[in-house]
DNA sequence: ACCTGAACACCGTTCAAGT
DNA sequence: ACCTGAACACCGTTCAAGT
């Protein structure tokens, strides 16, 4: 009952595949995330899936850890900022709505762009899109830095949440009962709001975030100016 | 060379402590994550603090998941909000600040706090604290949970850096060094404001996030108003 | 009620072979 | 150059005993 003879398990990976590679490691370990999420990536699950042994990985790539920063520079890499106009609100909400888009690409693995500090150059894209914006727009050097990290915390913080909202979407049904837990929480304030905190729309909550930030900015730079 | 016979590892916990109780593994495993980090937390490592074999722990939690829950909802049960005083701007930075300082106490632990989504009844303080503040300001029911999850978001982005931030710390010749790498890189705008870049002041930067939060929280409310 | 021995199905990683 | 067998020191968790 077990392998076959005729089976190709031996010497040679089974999946069409030419040959393992840094690139089809990475690749694998996305289809393992998206299937089953981070936490069911291991060495032997990827290679699992490549019909390789775990420790062939470790020619291609230095250890679990390594790999999971490749795979969020990999994702990082991907990132696409549309051409920008010179108008600030406009770029900026370009800038985010690109990350969003991005990010959601593999949901599951958003967390390892949105967490994991990468110190490679793929990391330096949306800080040169969004620093070059502030720049354009006249704001001083030391008050762009400080705009792009406020910036980037808030898209981080939003991200972060959208990925990982796990109840809130379920049916209607768990909206009310959600509702009606919130308000006999026996907290005044949470009472009188209970309604809307019971619902969650990720558009409307990013849009919302986004609209803010941008206002904050703005305000900003025609104050120091 | 094994234990002594006179030695009093079976039967009963060698630590002074009482007895086996869910507070002590949950102090137990802030123990272990302060001293080697989150990623040190195993149900045997935990144990082995308290001189008890690791399987002992399930007759008070549920599994490694549910204690790190744990460990994340007493974290966030010890914050302390000071007294409201009735303006927007003071309170609103009170409890940002008192939010800071309770997830610096163990930094970290902080990510725990930061990222796990819990069900709990915990959890509602600092958001019924918030939601408060918005409702005595004036602020429509709908506008408050918005602007809620938004000042969550960017507390959230801006302590998970500053607990996770790596370099920019080192020595004066790390910001030099970081300097001209980022000087170097062939990106105009990152090459415009290196130096601003190199540098990290985790002081600076929550003082000016959440200056620039209030000021968005406080114009919306102006606004609508 | 609480603790442990034995046991299971996993981990990441190294190193000396093999081709 | 690249892959694997054997091996090591770990994991989380269950369950049937023991007190």
């Amino acid at each position: 009952m077990t392998d076959d003879a005729s089976s190709p398990r031996r010497g040679r990976p089974p999946r069409g595949a030419t040959r393992l590679t840094r690139e089809s490691i990475i690749e694998a370990t996305l289809e393992v995330v998206d299937a089953d999420g981070i936490d069911a990536v291991s060495m032997r699950t990827v290679a699992r899936t490549l019909g390789v042994d775990a420790k062939s990985l470790y020619n291609h790539v230095r250890g679990k850890d390594d790999l999971l920063d490749a795979v969020a520079e990999q994702l990082l890499g991907g990132l696409v900022f549309p051409a920008l106009t010179g108008d600030l609100r406009g770029d900026l909400r370009a800038i985010a709505y690109g990350f969003r888009e991005g990010a959601l690409l593999h949901p599951a693995a958003a967390p390892l762009v949105l967490t994991r500090q990468l110190s490679s150059w793929e990391g330096l894209a949306p800080v040169e899109a969004v620093v070059g914006v502030l720049l354009r727009a006249g704001c001083p050097p030391d008050e762009a830095v400080h705009l792009l990290r406020t910036l980037a915390a808030m898209l981080i913080g939003t991200l972060l949440r959208e990925v990982s909202a796990g109840p809130t979407f379920g049916v209607d049904d768990g909206i009310a009962a959600r509702r009606e837990a919130l308000e006999r929480s026996g907290l005044p304030a949470i009472g009188e709001v209970g309604a809307h905190l019971a619902r969650f729309d990720r558009e409307v909550e990013f849009a919302f975030t986004v609209d803010l930030a941008i206002d904050a900015v703005a305000a900003r730079l025609s104050a120091s100016r």
